[in-house]
DNA sequence: AAACGTAATTATGAATTCATTATTCAGTCA
DNA sequence: TGACTGAATAATGAATTCATAATTACGTTT
């Protein structure tokens, strides 16, 4: 008998909004797809209920439109939509760079920067897979180093509608280059516990980023 | 037959989470307590299958905790989730004020100074309703103004669950002076379309508030 | 009387059914 | 041929039903 593991069987609502969101995050349901609730629930092997409880719950978080008796469809990434959201990451991460420098114990701080020095060697051996795994869990762990969940969870949400646009494979060796130097310097913000600094810089490094982004996105509306 | 006015019949689900959100936010269903909802669905005279799809949004909303077989709680407003939020909604007041600053039109902008106009008035007059409710059109015109429908979204989630804090009849003579004398900058600022500038205060003009409220709010950990 | 264990009751999660709205498709008429 | 009509089909919104987990009520034991 365990008495250590908890037991956690999550419903089968919340199971299907994780997987429903992955479909639409990993592009296998396509912007302006429709969803068809019959198919999912055979794929899945659930009935209509759960399923559609949890295609209430992506479309309060704006990944799917429902539209009355018409069923829901994948909402399309539009330039727009975009270039209102990386603003609001970018303040996001400024707020969690500061309140990081304040929340983080030495041991989360020495965390990243192993990570940072992960990233650094996968630049140098131009490993795209790696760099983006260290990158992604540097500002991860930044964001959970504000040791604010709201904070968290917004983040979170924004995160994925802006992955949905995936140009993150467009990386010029230009901006990348400079996205490491803006990284050094974060890093030593962060050591000195500047949080000014560092909530400055990381806004920059997001700004930076998706100027960078949207060069490549182009000048049409849609994805 | 009317054939201006287009049909909108909003979904029984959609309908429920405007008014189950009320409840919450009216106080009406009080933190802790638990949400029946064979009681809900007698008072809407609806089935359980639209009600529940409405709590699993207003759970990804985070106005109630959903717990597998137990049903659904009306969740506590504690002063951790406080803390955390007032610093975001302050960012986002600040990301707003700068976009709404090179978005607005001059007819946006005279409207806003109209209902400064009457705010101040209310506030000579020792009016609190009206000072509350002229206070409130500003604000949203001025995150309406930015012309970000995210940003207008995750500011409207976020001020919800402060809104059930609901300390903002405590409002000492100290602090509306204040409020009036940085509403007065504000508008300074609007009116010169000093995008920083006008960020910067509404930002402060935020944790001003919060401070003032937070030190209502007392040491203790539940609202 | 208090604590435990078990049965009855209730509430919940999920599947199914029903009613209504869209959509498709065949047939008609210009 | 092509646009329109209307029936047939399919999909959706919501109610109902069913199975199971949680809660309550009750009786037993110490």
């Amino acid at each position: 008998m365990n008495l250590t593991q908890s037991i956690k069987r999550p419903t089968l609502h919340e199971e299907l909004v994780e997987r429903l969101r992955d479909l639409v995050v990993e592009d296998a349901l396509k912007p302006g797809e429709k969803v068809p609730e019959k198919d999912l629930c055979a794929s899945f092997g659930v009935s209509r209920t759960p399923l559609r409880e949890a295609l209430k719950v992506l479309a309060s978080e704006g990944l799917v439109e429902l539209q009355a008796n018409r069923g829901a469809r994948v909402t399309e990434v539009t330039r727009q939509e975009l270039e209102n959201t990386f603003p609001l990451i970018a303040v996001l991460e400024q707020l969690a760079g500061e309140q990081a420098c304040t929340h983080m114990d030495a041991a989360a701080i020495a965390h990243i920067a192993q990570r940072h020095d992960d990233m650094i060697a996968a630049y140098k051996a131009r490993d795209r897979q790696a760099y983006f795994q260290a990158n992604q869990d540097i500002h991860n762990a930044l964001i959970e180093g504000a040791k604010n969940e709201v904070l968290e969870a917004h983040h979170r949400m924004l995160a994925v509608r802006v992955r949905r646009a995936r140009f993150m494979v467009n990386l010029s060796d230009e901006r990348w280059s400079q996205a490491i130097a803006e990284h050094e310097q974060m890093m030593e913000k962060l050591h000195a516990r500047d949080a000014e600094g560092l909530g400055a810089l990381m806004k920059q490094h997001m700004l930076n980023k998706f100027t960078a982004h949207m060069k490549a996105f182009g000048a049409d509306d849609a994805a």
